[in-house]
DNA sequence: GTTTGCATAATTGTATCCAATCTACAATAT
DNA sequence: ATATTGTAGATTGGATACAATTATGCAAAC
């Protein structure tokens, strides 16, 4: 898991479909943000871009679709669902509730490993000068806090909420904090977890995420004028 | 809404496609339990009982899997998901967490005509001799006691995670509990929400959660042996 | 200048066809 | 008898082709 390589769990588990290729890679893109949203995505260019038919790629934006990261409408298109100030403000709320109760059920968990994993994970980010991948890191921290709970269907739900506001968080590392404040913070959450203190990891991270939240909805009110 | 007409809102946003249609009706099929875990969906069977190609059945099935609802395997088929008790415990205890803070949200917005519906619903439960229909009764008693929080986010995710344990619901309604002990604690939850006491219902809402959760892996535990 | 109508182009939805892979069972060797 | 190999049928993954619908551009009318 340390190594080098860059192998996902699935490419482990079943072999990809051109579907499963072209998922991750529309989500990645979303999810970076590379796409913005209200973009236009088309079948037929999206096809090409991967050298398939259509097929696959109708296949991989009905995933998409119920996962909400894009809406379709029939014979106008799909585009990239964006989200209202409400809607992310309702998600971080989601967000704010049930991440501190995913960490509060890893803490016990946590091996010494996973403590030290989060370390490196928190140190990398913190040294980290290109701002293009303070996201994946930031996202990487959180995951391995989460991933002792032993808890898949959270994790889960955890995993697919993020993905929704991924785009909207990477513009508070980028703008807003600085992301000096979240990697402090991210010091503070691992911190309480190697004291084995799982109500403080839990209120330090919905403190973390309710932050992030209002710095972001503030921010992107003040953008909308 | 509460006459006799049997449209589903995406009827009305949208023009349904045979994707959309087969979603639907497989959907259905699987949560009501007509379609058992484990049982296999072949595209060619599914194609042939709608009329149609295997492309929307295929695009039907990414989104069921998406969901959780069906597991495929490259050159395999797909199955209906079956869950593990464990599996079925952790969703009881995410359902737990959730679903009292959505109806807590809810309770101060209530409208009277909310208040109304719910007791109608209570009611038609409560009246209703045919069992297949009991499953229906409850999820749409509960869908009406949450409707009102204006939280389409938490909403989604409530719907989602009950689509998933639906079939095994209904194990505990029609063969442990006979359900006279659901109608008791459904009018408790629909009282305190009159009550405007937000903080009894989630707290009813819970243990009525928890109890069924409790009951239903017991029996699936005994069922086993 | 704006609007309306229509022809054309783009785009999506689906059917049909072919390739790749798996499953089951028979044939053969050990 | 058991293990292995080979082959036929079933099943899925994907490409191509066509139908249905929507967007676009342009000319004509107001």
């Amino acid at each position: 898991m340390a190594n080098g390589l860059k192998l996902k769990a699935s490419d482990l588990s079943k072999q990809a479909s051109s579907a499963d290729v072209i998922y991750d890679a529309l989500r990645d893109a979303i999810i970076r943000g590379e796409i913005e949203g209200g973009e236009a995505l088309r079948q037929d260019t999206i096809a090409q871009m991967f050298r398939v038919s259509r097929i696959p790629v109708r296949e991989a934006m009905q995933r998409l679709e119920a996962q909400g990261l894009v809406v379709s409408e029939r014979h106008k298109g799909a585009v990239v669902a964006s989200l209202s100030a409400d809607q992310i403000t309702e998600i971080f709320q989601f967000r704010a509730l049930i991440e501190p109760i995913v960490i509060e059920m890893a803490v016990p968990l946590m091996t010494e490993e996973t403590l030290a994993e989060a370390q490196r994970q928190c140190d990398a980010f913190a040294a980290e000068t290109d701002p293009m991948r303070w996201g994946d890191l930031n996202r990487a921290f959180h995951r391995a806090l989460y991933k002792d709970s032993d808890k898949p269907y959270f994790l889960s739900v955890v995993d697919k909420t993020n993905d929704l506001v991924e785009r909207y968080v990477r513009l508070v590392l980028y703008f807003v904090q600085g992301m000096r404040h979240a990697v402090a913070e991210h010091q503070a959450i691992l911190d309480a977890c190697k004291a084995r203190n799982a109500k403080l990891a839990g209120e330090l991270t919905r403190k973390h995420i309710e932050t992030a939240g209002e710095t972001l909805v503030a921010y992107l009110r003040n953008q909308k004028r």
